[in-house]
DNA sequence: GCCAACGTTGGC
DNA sequence: GCCAACGTTGGC
């Protein structure tokens, strides 16, 4: 059974032009236990990613991506000149985990947030409602619509990709 | 740049 | 184990 996901990303960080262009990617870097946890015990390879956008002109969702390895320990935890380095994290306590994820689609346009807090069907979406969360659960019937949104851009994405 | 939300830390 | 202080995230 198929699951649903939506992960951040500060573009200027790492974007959905930089996961296109790489193909896919080690998800790095997360450092909250409710992500981790999605990351470690639940997503699964074929997983759906809505692509987000965070702290970005505007914010919203800029594309799709899809899991291509379930949870194994974040290598960056472990590395001193890392950025994301923990001291806490051993080999045998990894402490951190990381998916990663296959792009799949670039939107023509982001998906701002402000389209999806006014979309019907979206109003207990996570995002909208619990915004610091990197790492979280989409229902079925939230991707329906955010593709649907998808859908209704200018410049119609192609389908079939998924 | 501001500020609300909220996760983490640390004193007790 | 509680909770105040603090730091970070992220929309606006």
């Amino acid at each position: 059974m198929p699951r649903y996901w939506l992960m951040k990303s500060e573009p200027g960080t790492y974007s959905i032009a930089d996961l296109e262009r790489d193909g896919s990617t080690g998800w790095e870097g997360v450092r909250n236990y409710q992500a981790r946890n999605f990351m470690r015990d639940i997503m699964q390879p074929g997983d759906g990613v809505l692509f987000y956008h965070s702290s970005a002109e505007p914010p919203g969702v800029a594309g799709l991506a899809r899991i291509a390895r379930a949870g194994y320990p974040d290598p960056t935890a472990l590395d001193p000149r890392s950025p994301y380095f923990d001291p806490k994290a051993t080999d045998q306590e990894p402490r951190w985990y990381q998916v990663d994820i296959a792009f799949e689609q670039r939107f023509p346009e982001i998906i701002p947030i402000a389209t999806l807090r006014e979309a019907p069907g979206l109003e207990a979406m996570l995002v909208i409602n619990r915004s610091r969360l990197s790492v979280q659960p989409v229902t079925p019937e939230e991707w329906e619509i955010v593709l649907e949104l998808a859908n209704q851009l200018p410049f119609r994405a192609p389908s079939g990709t998924v």
